[in-house]
DNA sequence: CCAGTTGGATGACC
DNA sequence: GGTCATCCAACTGG
């Protein structure tokens, strides 16, 4: 196991408080209720940085190939599929 | 602003480099999204415990009273109010 | 009893 | 506000 450093947060006195409340409400002390917050903010805007690049990464493919389906042909695909379920997916092109 | 005092929290080496890289991922400090993961966190727990308490009391409510609405009266009226807007709504009853 | 981990408070520095 | 280094109490396993 890798050694748990320090780190500090200065947070209002009730807002600590409430965070022992809601501890002894869950049984758990204050400590890991704010190890658990941080895991799971840390979790939740990895996932969205992940989102926010993804999509970022995308337009840049497009301005360097041109590559690409407009709306326009989603939009007619999604009226196909729904008489013609296997109806083909548009591909891309410039 | 009152008082911010200082507390501590552990987290492993990696949990708090992966904060660093989303705080200048997000132009802010870590400590900010410490902060703000610690304050979300209390948000939704109390909700959730407020939540479970509502519930609760609402059910010590019927076991004393009697008084609740059934399932079927709610479809019943659930129904009526499509084609009537106004239909009234089941009231309690023992 | 000692070492390691958790839980927590402080004081100091930028 | 943002960050680090200590130091302390309590518990746990050897």
């Amino acid at each position: 196991m890798q050694t748990a450093t320090n780190l500090t947060v200065k947070l209002n006195v009730d807002e600590r408080h409430r965070l022992k409340v809601l501890a002894d409400a869950k049984k758990r002390t204050p400590h890991f209720l704010m190890k658990e917050a941080i895991q799971r903010y840390i979790a939740d805007e990895e996932a969205e940085q992940m989102a926010v690049k993804i999509a970022i990464a995308s337009v840049e493919h497009y301005k360097q190939t041109g590559l690409h389906v407009s709306l326009d042909e989603v939009r007619t695909w999604a009226k196909a599929v729904k008489v013609d379920r296997s109806a083909k997916i548009p591909s891309c092109h410039v």
